[in-house]
DNA sequence: GGCTGGCCCTGTACGC
DNA sequence: TGCGTACAGGGCCAGC
């Protein structure tokens, strides 16, 4: 089998989302919105709302950013998912739009929705493919946006323990993998983090129920894996880039995902790929048998 | 309430 | 060289 090809557009995980998020909230924070310009459709046209409130801290639940705005409608929350292609930056000057194509910036391209604030920048977010969103919403108000409400525990929380991983894997039949990308077991992971994790720990992506140890391991292996992509800056393969138009470096310390036809750094046999839940998975059906 | 399948959207790779 | 097609995928939603 020949090395997997690739030239896919691996979206924003956690990694990459606290990367950004990290370097935006300074940047954000006590900054009042002057003037707001958005796409037009439904996903992006919610950025008018923020107008002459002010921003408060930046969170991150999973692969959701939360702004904090305090404005004329009380406390509300700027919520951003950068879908598969979507950047977020800030760059000096006013706003440009409106825009649907290449653009010069450190940002990216095909602007989406912008803030001007009253340092004289401009907050951006750019998406080609349009699979991001906003919102704003009254504080902690997440009915509108069903995968954010209903959420599993941060991986890195005291909440996400082995037997918590275990339990919400038992209140369904399904694939591991699809319950992984599901985010209701632990909030973040995406293909790339879940074809590693379960690397990681041995786990078949197939698998339907987890015992006690192959539970503790699939966790710590989560956590392992997560937090090497977030001290490494992300994983770059195409198009993410960091608030600062930066690329992280994760994508050369990958050992799974994308690398089907090549061998496992474990047995030494060829990796496989095969499609689960219409994700592309990549797995060792040796040290990852059923 | 849980599951499945379809849809959104566009850049890239590939075959002809 | 240029065109047409397949593919990638997170989240939402309708239908079962």
């Amino acid at each position: 089998m020949p090395p997997d090809r690739v030239h896919t557009a691996p979206v924003p995980e956690l990694p990459e989302v606290e990367t950004v998020r990290r370097q935006l909230a300074p940047q954000l924070r006590g900054r009042t919105v002057l003037a707001t310009w958005s796409f037009g459709t439904p996903k992006f046209d919610q950025a008018h709302l923020a107008a002459g409130s002010t921003f408060g801290p930046l969170d991150r639940r999973g692969k959701y950013l939360l702004a904090a705005l305090d404005g004329p409608d009380g406390e509300r929350e700027l919520v951003l998912h950068l879908g598969m292609t979507g950047r977020l930056g800030v760059r000096p000057g006013p706003i440009d739009g409106p825009i649907d194509g290449p653009i010069d910036g450190p940002t990216g391209t095909h602007l989406r929705a912008a803030w001007e604030l009253d340092d004289g920048t401009t907050f951006e977010f750019h998406d080609v493919r349009r699979f991001g969103r906003l919102a704003v919403v009254d504080h902690g108000d997440h009915d509108g946006l069903p995968t954010l409400a209903h959420l599993g525990p941060e991986p890195f929380d005291d909440a996400f323990t082995p037997a918590s991983l275990r339990a919400a894997v038992a209140r369904s039949g399904r694939a591991i993998k699809t319950q992984l990308l599901s985010q209701r077991p632990v909030a973040g992971l995406g293909n790339i983090y879940a074809d590693e994790a379960l690397w990681d720990a041995g786990i078949h992506p197939r698998a339907t129920r987890l015992g006690t140890q192959r539970a503790a391991a699939l966790h710590d292996a989560i956590r392992r894996v997560l937090d090497a992509g977030i001290r490494h800056g992300g994983t770059t393969l195409r198009d993410y880039r960091d608030a600062t138009g930066a690329e992280g470096s994760h994508q050369h310390r990958l050992r799974c995902y994308g690398r089907a036809g090549r061998p496992c750094l474990r047995c030494g046999l060829p990796l496989r790929r095969t499609v689960v839940d219409a994700r592309t998975t990549t797995f060792c059906p040796t040290c990852q048998a059923r």
